[in-house]
This record gives C-alpha cells, sequence and structure tokens, in this order.
RNA sequence: GGUCCUGUGGCCGAGUGGCUAGGCAGAGCUCUGCAAAAGCUUCUACAGCGGUUCGAAUCCGCUCGGGACCUCCA
C-alpha cells in the first residue's frame, strides 16, 4: 500500500506525510469568525479537515486538533475608518459583544454536528488568549520586529524580509508573493502614516472610545490585529513547530504568511511542517461573498429558505457535494448539482445498507465468477492508495459506485452469492464501512429504528399483499401512492417481498 | 496592474503520456398487474491553434474564456 501524501501548499508539490513525533500529529485550522452565521462556503474547510482528521486517525495517529474560534473581531484594513466588526453589529442588534459571540458560537457548533464533524481536541477562543498574544507581540517587540505608533503596534515586514530572507523564511514564502511587488501594488490608503510601510500589518490596534471589545495592554486599551491570534494559540497547544496547518485558500495570504512571520521571528522556524488549503466553493462561478450577495448561511441551506435554492439539501447530501470534488478544486454549487448528490448519496447508502446485511459464507476459498473477483478485489485495492494520493475522496468515491452493481446484483439473486470468495465479500464489507462510515463520515439521516412503525408498517405490507393477490390493485396503488405522499416508499422485492426506505 | 489557478460529454466532476473514471439526467431492453427500485446496453468529451512524441485531454507555446488572491473573507 502507498504512503499517505499531501500536497504541500508550502512547498508546492505532493510530499509524503511524515510526523515530527511519531505516532503523533499536531494539527491547526483556523476556525470561523463568529460575528454572524455561517454560510455553505464554510462547510468546506471544516469538512475537508474533519475527514483529515478522521483519516490521520484512522491511519492510527494520535492527533490533536486545534480550530480556534474567532470572537475577538478582527478590524478592518488599517486606513478604513477602524472598526471592529462584531463591535460595530452588536451596537446594531443591541446586544453585548460577547452574547451575539456566544450567539453564533452556538449555531457554528450546531451546524457542524449537522455535518457529523468530529469535535476538535481543543477549540481555544481569541478572547481567551490575549494575555499569550500581548507576550507573542512584547517579544516580536523586544527582537525589533514591530513598533509601536499611536497606541497601535505594527509588524516590520521589510525588516524581517530583509533578516529572514538567508534564513530561508522570506515574507511571501507561503504565497509566492514577492514583497517588492507588493510595495508597489498596495493600493493607497488613508491614514497610513502610522505605519513605516503598506506591507507592515498591525498586531495591535488601539481601540477608539467606541469601540466596546477592548483590553488593556502595555500600549493601552486596544484588541489584538488580525493574524497573532492563530500564532499564539498554535504555539501554546501545538509547540514552536507542527504538523499540519490547514485553511481556505483564500486565507493563505494574508493570513498564513503573516502567521509564518510572526511565529518565525518568535520561533525561528516556520511554525507548520505541511500547509494544506482547500479551494473555494462558488455559486454561478462566484466567490460566495457578502459583496456578491451570493451568501447561502447553513440554516438556509438545510431548511431550502433562500431564493437560490429551489428546495432543502440535509448536511449528508452537502456533505457528500464535498467529498464528490477533490479538496483542492473549486467547487460550483447549482441546485442541479445538489439534487445529484442527494441522489448518488441514496443509491450508494442503499446498497451499502444491503451490503451489511449479507450473510457471507463461511469458507468460500474458491470465486464462482473469477473475473468479477479480480475486478471487486482490484477495485477494493486502490481505494487506500487513492485516499492517499492527497485525499483523493472523489475517486474513493468512484471506486465504491462501481461496486453498487456488484451488491445489488448479489441481492437481486443476479449474482450468486458464491461468486466472490469470503475474503472479498469481508473485504468489501469492511472498506464500505471504514470509509463511508469511519473516513467519510456519513451517517444515515432516514434512520428508522422506531419499532412500532415497523410493525405498522409491516401490517401495512401484509394488506398490500393480499390486495395484489386479489388484483385488487386500487387498494394497493393507493397504499404504495399515499405512503409515497408520506415519504415512505415501497419496494416490490425481486422474490416476492416488499421493503420500505424513508425518503 | 501584479501573483497564481483553471477550461473535460446535457449538468457536476476524477484522471494518467498509449488502457471504461464515477454520479445525475436522457434513450433502449429486462423484471413488474402498472410503477418505483434494481440489472443490462447505450448517445453526447477533453476551449481553439500550433509544437514535442511512434502516440497527448494528459508535456510545451500562443490565442480566447472563467476564477482566486493582492482588502475582512473558508
Amino acid at each position: 500500500m502507498s504512503s499517505l501524501q499531501f500536497y504541500n501548499s508550502l512547498t508546492r508539490q505532493k510530499e509524503v506525510f511524515s510526523s515530527l513525533i511519531p505516532g503523533r500529529v499536531g494539527m491547526y485550522v483556523c476556525g470561523p469568525t463568529v460575528s454572524g452565521e455561517s454560510h455553505l462556503g464554510h462547510a468546506r474547510p471544516f469538512i475537508t479537515f474533519d475527514i483529515v482528521y478522521r483519516y490521520l486517525r484512522h491511519l492510527g495517529y494520535q492527533v490533536r486538533y486545534v480550530r480556534n474560534i474567532t470572537d475577538a473581531g478582527h478590524f478592518e484594513e488599517e486606513g478604513r475608518e477602524s472598526e471592529d466588526k462584531i463591535s460595530k453589529k452588536a451596537i446594531l442588534e443591541k446586544m453585548e459583544p460577547m452574547e451575539l459571540v456566544q450567539k453564533y458560537t452556538n449555531l457554528f457548533h450546531w451546524a457542524m454536528r449537522e455535518f457529523n464533524n468530529v469535535e476538535p481536541s481543543i477549540e481555544p477562543t481569541a478572547t481567551g488568549h490575549i494575555v499569550e498574544q500581548i507576550v507573542m507581540i512584547q517579544r516580536i517587540m523586544a527582537d525589533g520586529y514591530a513598533y509601536e505608533a499611536n497606541g497601535s503596534v505594527y509588524f516590520d515586514v521589510e525588516k524581517y524580509h530583509r533578516d529572514f530572507s538567508a534564513k530561508g523564511m522570506q515574507y511571501g514564502i507561503l504565497s509566492g508573493r514577492v514583497l517588492d511587488d507588493q510595495l508597489e501594488t498596495t493600493r493607497e490608503l488613508e491614514s497610513q502614516e502610522e505605519k513605516r510601510n503598506k506591507a507592515d500589518f498591525a498586531l495591535w490596534k488601539h481601540a477608539a472610545p467606541e469601540h466596546i471589545m477592548r483590553w488593556q495592554s502595555p500600549w493601552g486599551e486596544g484588541f489584538p490585529g488580525w493574524h497573532i491570534e492563530c500564532s499564539a494559540m498554535s504555539n501554546k497547544y501545538l509547540g514552536a513547530e507542527f504538523d499540519i496547518h490547514g485553511g481556505g485558500m483564500d486565507l493563505q495570504f494574508p493570513h498564513h504568511e503573516c502567521e509564518i512571520a510572526q511565529s518565525a521571528v518568535c520561533n525561528h522556524q516556520i511554525p507548520a511542517k505541511f500547509w494544506l488549503h482547500n479551494n473555494m466553493i462558488t455559486i454561478n462561478g462566484r466567490k460566495m461573498g457578502k459583496s456578491y450577495n451570493n451568501v447561502i448561511k447553513l440554516s438556509e441551506l438545510f431548511s431550502g429558505s433562500h431564493e437560490i435554492l429551489t428546495q432543502a439539501y440535509s448536511p449528508m447530501t452537502v456533505r457528500f457535494f464535498i467529498l464528490q470534488t477533490h479538496y483542492r478544486s473549486t467547487l460550483d454549487f447549482s441546485n442541479e448539482a445538489l439534487q445529484a448528490a442527494e441522489k448518488g448519496l441514496r443509491r450508494i447508502w442503499e446498497a451499502f445498507t444491503q451490503l451489511n446485511k449479507f450473510v457471507v459464507l463461511d469458507n468460500n476459498i474458491s470465486a464462482g465468477d473469477p473475473d468479477l473477483e479480480q475486478h471487486c478485489f482490484e477495485v477494493l485495492s486502490a481505494l487506500d492508495d487513492d485516499m492517499n494520493d492527497d485525499l483523493n475522496t472523489a475517486k474513493v468515491l468512484a471506486g465504491l459506485f462501481e461496486l453498487v452493481p456488484v451488491i445489488n446484483s448479489i441481492k437481486d439473486g443476479l449474482i450468486k452469492n458464491n461468486a466472490l470468495t469470503t475474503a472479498t465479500m469481508l473485504l468489501m464489507k469492511e472498506k464500505f464501512n471504514t470509509f463511508l462510515v469511519d473516513i467519510f463520515g456519513l451517517k444515515d439521516e432516514k434512520k428508522h429504528d422506531d419499532q412500532k412503525l415497523g410493525a405498522v408498517l409491516q401490517l401495512i405490507a401484509d394488506i398490500r399483499k393480499d390486495a395484489r393477490e386479489k388484483k385488487d390493485y386500487a387498494t394497493s396503488d393507493k397504499i404504495r401512492n399515499q405512503l409515497l405522499e408520506a415519504g415512505i416508499q415501497l419496494k416490490d422485492e425481486k422474490d416476492g417481498g416488499l421493503s420500505w426506505v424513508l425518503v
């Protein structure tokens, strides 16, 4: 079997993954800013890195997964009205800042549960780590890479770049940007006079009087800059160097670039070995964003209450939709694509459910159908390699889909139950369970473990069977059609039996 | 303007220098009282133009199109 490879944004190539400490992995993923409700775009990184987390654990690693909550509110680009997003909205809604932050944090957690994401090991908040951030800023200042101006502190990008280029940690190492170009192309902004250089970024920002969220610091009352929280918290919980840093591609610059600079000054090394970035979800070819007015909130997605949506899409449908694409490709949203995902998921899930019901022959060592046996074995064997190849979940799913007709044919008796060896049948069961449930985190949203409902349906099925035998098709069709309207689909099986699924 | 990514059949999407991706939709057939489900078969591809090569959707160049980042952003 191949070994796990990730595409490392830092080196711009696929690399075999090995952890710094054998058997253990430290992973930091940039979490949400809880100044508003999470939208469809947020689903991608958190599902993607949930897969990374699940897969690493599946491979036997003990993983510490740190995903922060940004609740301190990053200020806008310097030069514009300095305003804290969270504070501004809090005033509008007449809520305490922390009350607002709590509300959206709760909503975020709700969405994560809906998606069946495993909780991170540590979920630190920015507001809970103000002290760590201040200490880190002080260290950067002590080394001469930051300066104070009017109660704000800025990172001296040019000096950092000059000194650290020789150490292989130039500013732009992650994003591929050239600092000199940056200096020329950065837009002219108002009130830049505080900064020595246009490329400098804020570590600490002086709080204007109307600013509600504020903390005491050596530089007066203010709040932390955009990038320092992730550096401070990843350093605290994962150390100076850890294995994986993840996030959306849009965070690569400036956010992650700045994190590297901050950590490099403090710890003299790039904080993470592997930098993984998921691509964006687009709607009609455009990234979701307030400026495009095409933001679909997760609650709207699940309920279908957005004008773009022609129907509601369940969390598992969305999860499956995301898994059908490689995480580094853009994924374009459309109702048609989501509906295709919904049907595809149902098809594979029903086959999976069926597979789990099969009673495997005890000692079938010679396949009744050698060609099929070989085909199945090859497909099953390729799954791990595809997953190891930078998490090609799309290809793994395609492989599993190839086996769906086999499963259905066995069920319908079109393929004899001795066609495949016991070993292959058991392998098939194992792989379906491992990938769909353990690694992909899919679950049955229509689970019907209600025994009373089962009994009622069994009765109805018997009545319908009697009606059909009497050729009373009016009755049998009425039962079938009305149940379908109620969301229960009856299926007449080849053997004369009858099964049902919730739709 | 700068940096980078991308262009696959009706839709969504994998993909490697030569070997069926897969899903959804469509068509035909089988099964069925009729459906549904399922099975089998099947139609539409690799933006365009050059080049490298025995051979390219896959490598290179150009043209055209789309997108991301450069500003909070998943």
